[in-house]
DNA sequence: CTGTTAGCGCTTTCAG
DNA sequence: CTGAAAGCGCTAACAG
């Protein structure tokens, strides 16, 4: 019927038409994921071709035309902190099961960020997923050629959707622990407040204490890091004894802890109370059972998702999607 | 001199040579990055019309044609593992350099594998780095239209090149470490030998030990995780005192440490010496001062990066390239 | 429902 | 060195 059309080069459409006896189009359309008109026994014939030839499709030549490559960007500053990785792991699965694929944008040491951008795959992507907080969402926009600039940053605007953790919940939960029990001077360790998000964060803990009639003997500065904890730690009672000492992160609450290991015992504190920020799975860890406040990632992915999977449903204007955090109380907080 | 070509739509290349005054095959052999010969006053000119229009290439037009995509794939089963986090980050950081984007893959929980990746963008990238257990060589060169497969997961054959850890050297170290300190009786705590990279490791243990004739009471299996390593923890000394327990990952034995931590005075052994494997970051947190082994992550990158770059720096039967590790000691070990 | 005809945007022969 | 022309593989528009 069709002699066999190539040598060694990959089947293409047009060998899948010729061994079923259609048209490149009837072939395109019975081959195509959306229902298009095709006789029954056509797209049949079309089908077993493409069996037969195990015809792949070449999605380079198919995105030329659909303008949709079927790929998501994520854009990180570095994939070091130890909070992102649950949080990548599920999102990439999932994402996974929209059927699309995840390219992983690090932009952390790259200097001529927008060339590099540019001249890369990445800038054809359906859709860019922001973490890092490199850039705010108009910058964003202007550096991929995609509708669909969800901003994970807390750096969006009203053009382009957003997902945000809702702090303040989580961080009223803690204080509110706190004060029940008793405490009334309190530190507050805290990462560059460079970011919104940090800055944002401060404050609720700033309101939180006020609410409650905490005193805020001091605040230390620190990087986020469990060094920068060990390191605050040495300087925790320099304006006096806290009740608590509440962290923006957990790895800077370990840190502390280290430093101060005697004065707890079995985890539970003799001299103040320890709080984190992050939930870390690693707080589950005999060695670091630092009460922290979190969220519920599988929530917070889904929103993502939701978006991602109908774009359709955000429009100019609407307010960023919040998560709810939550305290988790664990012994170093008594 | 020419009218503004378009309203809306992006400036194609057509528009560049259009302004320019040239043909698109000049303007195409002026931006590209290989040396091709143009005039030099055309160059010039085709240069800033790009600039002034701000021309960026489609660059999945452009692999139609070139059938090259500048896109990497990093196939890992799930980015859970500590382990990974300091690799992956410079790995990325690193791949970038070379121009290249990185399309991250998680295979650990899709069902149809082989569909999922001839079904993405993945399927035409040039290069796929596998980190993850999930296929051999030869299946990965089928899942990939690419002629560069670099098998990182112990699972390679004489087609593809590789890069492996050379664990003997560390755990010889370790082992003579121990020995060399009047350790006599040991017991190993492992991941499942379903991994070939596990079952070698396995193996150097046994070796080092009847070597210096250590005598192993017993061998229990985890699965490299922190809660596993707690559990071994428990039947320690189900078979006898050992003098050391050597674990074949760090979160193991951080468990077992948590278990036993009376035993250790200061970090320090006072019942049995203890050593991981891995170097996991977070060794350097102060409850955590586990002997390990590892290896230089630059190196490793390095080795990767040297065959990225240069793909034909590899021919069909050249045996992996093997990265040492070394024995790092640490407090938990004496 | 179907086939023909045009492209998507770029690179690459191949004569000039 | 240059430009015209021919694709890369696929989908979309449009008459039949």
């Amino acid at each position: 019927m069709s002699q066999d059309p190539a040598p060694d080069r990959k089947p293409t459409i047009s060998d899948v038409a010729a061994l079923a006896g259609v048209s490149r189009a009837v072939a395109s359309r019975a081959l195509s994921s959306e229902p298009r008109p095709v006789a029954a026994g056509k797209r049949q014939r079309v089908l077993e071709a493409a069996q037969q030839l195990g015809f792949t499709p070449n999605l380079l030549a198919r995105s030329l035309t659909t303008r949709s490559v079927n790929l998501v960007a994520i854009i990180v500053n570095h994939i070091h902190d130890l909070s992102d990785l649950d949080l990548f792991d599920l999102l990439l699965s999932e994402i996974q099961t929209l059927g699309k694929q995840v390219i992983l944008l690090r932009v952390g040491s790259v200097d001529r960020v927008e060339d590099f951008l540019r001249s890369g795959i990445a800038w054809h992507v359906d859709a860019v997923l922001v973490f890092s907080d490199f850039a705010d969402a108009a910058t964003v926009r202007r550096m991929f050629d995609t509708g669909m600039t969800l901003m994970l940053n807390g750096r969006g605007d009203a053009q382009s959707p957003a997902v945000l953790a809702d702090e303040a919940s989580g961080i009223a939960e803690a204080v509110a622990h706190a004060a029940a029990r008793g405490v009334r001077d309190v530190v507050l360790v805290t990462g560059r407040a460079t970011s919104s998000v940090e800055a944002v964060r401060i404050d609720c803990y700033r309101a939180a204490f006020a609410q409650h009639g905490l005193r805020l003997l001091q605040t230390l500065q620190g990087d986020y890091s469990y060094d920068s904890g060990h390191a605050a730690g040495s300087s925790l009672f320099d304006a006096g004894e806290p009740d608590a000492v509440f962290c923006t992160s957990d790895a800077m609450a370990m840190g502390i802890l280290d430093v101060h290991r005697a004065s707890f015992t079995d985890g539970r504190p003799t001299r103040f109370r320890l709080y984190g920020f992050d939930d870390l799975s690693l707080t589950h860890f005999d060695a670091y059972p630092v009460a922290s406040i979190g969220y519920a990632k599988r929530d917070y992915v889904r929103e993502i998702l939701k978006i991602l999977a109908d774009p359709g449903c955000f429009s100019p204007g609407m307010p960023p999607v919040r998560v709810p955090t939550r305290f988790v109380p664990r012994s170093s907080a008594g």
